[in-house]
DNA sequence: TTCCAGGGGTAGA
DNA sequence: TCTACCCATGGA
């Protein structure tokens, strides 16, 4: 095992710490973030079946990027450059935050924490419909212990399993084992229809918003709210995600506490065109 | 025991 | 397009 550096340079306007917090996705495995170090790991398999540790830290205008492990200086960096969004242009986004005091503080944030495949953000989403966070961290942590490749010579750490390892067990699997519920369904189409090569998630990249919505709708388990999650992921913000959460936020902040639906919601933030979702998401006080 | 979680599918209107 | 109803899991 060798370890080595890789240095990343961060664009202008980068808050490293404000990807890391701006969603969840970097307490699930096998991301594991070290509040204590500000070192966010992850467990990355390469194209060639290798799994190594990446261990991710900010110094200065640099990420450093760990690696315990051989692979690819040049993947590595197109892996984590995704990851945290580092191409993202966010200037027209900022430009709109500073005419409004409620979404200054966003200025500096707005770079969502994604994983490196966009078929992991899918079921990763499915896992995240209609449970507690602390149901959905340990059911998370079955499925890539589980069924992820582990590092050779460090078993303890595995990779999220690929759509192949998802396909390759039964639904009764997934319920018991994993403990899914009735996501145990889903998931699995998902990952077969992917394995086959019937849908491809990397489509999705060149997508327009608009396609790339109704494709991600026509995955069973995958709704609305679902479909505008992962839309924020792929760098589309004109659909909101709207939840039990956006509500009581939006009914709160702008409507007196009355009950409100998407359609107030939309209301609220159609203003910011193309950005909608991701001012909602930065909003002040959110 | 009952309730509910930062939902989604389906049937029926 | 909208609404009612059901779907499982496990902690409080």
């Amino acid at each position: 095992m060798s370890l080595e550096n890789v240095e990343i340079e961060t664009p202008e306007n980068f808050d490293f710490l404000s990807v890391i917090h701006s969603h969840p996705w970097a307490w699930l495995e096998p991301f594991d973030w070290d509040e204590e170090k500000k070192e966010l790991r992850r467990i990355e398999r390469f194209q060639d079946g290798k799994v190594v540790k990446l261990l991710i830290t900010q110094k200065g205008d640099k990420l450093i990027v760990k690696v315990d492990g051989n692979s690819e200086a040049t993947e590595i960096r197109a892996r984590v450059r995704w990851m945290f969004r580092m191409d993202d242009d966010l200037s027209e986004f900022y430009e709109v935050c500073s005419h409004n005091h409620k979404l200054a503080p966003a200025i500096g944030k707005g770079r969502i924490l994604r994983s490196s495949t966009i078929f992991e953000d899918i079921v990763k989403t499915l896992c995240t419909t209609n449970l507690r966070w602390r149901q959905i961290v340990p059911m998370v942590a079955r499925l890539v212990t589980q069924l992820g490749t582990p590092i050779a010579r460090k078993p303890e750490y595995h990779a999220f399993p690929t759509p192949a390892q998802i396909a390759g067990v039964d639904e009764e699997f997934l319920r018991k084992k994993i403990k899914m519920g009735y996501r145990a369904d889903y998931i699995l189409e998902f990952a077969r229809n992917v394995k086959d090569g019937k849908f491809d998630p990397n489509k999705l990249r060149f997508m327009g918003s608009e396609d790339a919505y109704k494709t991600l709708k026509s995955i069973k388990g995958v709704g609305a709210f679902s479909s505008a999650y992962i839309l924020m992921l792929l760098g589309h913000y004109d659909y909101i995600p709207v939840d039990g959460y956006a509500k009581s936020f939006v009914s709160n902040e702008f409507y007196d506490g009355k009950e409100v639906d998407s359609k107030e919601i939309y209301e609220i933030f159609n203003s910011y065109g193309k950005w909608k979702a991701l001012a909602f998401w930065f909003y002040e006080g959110r």
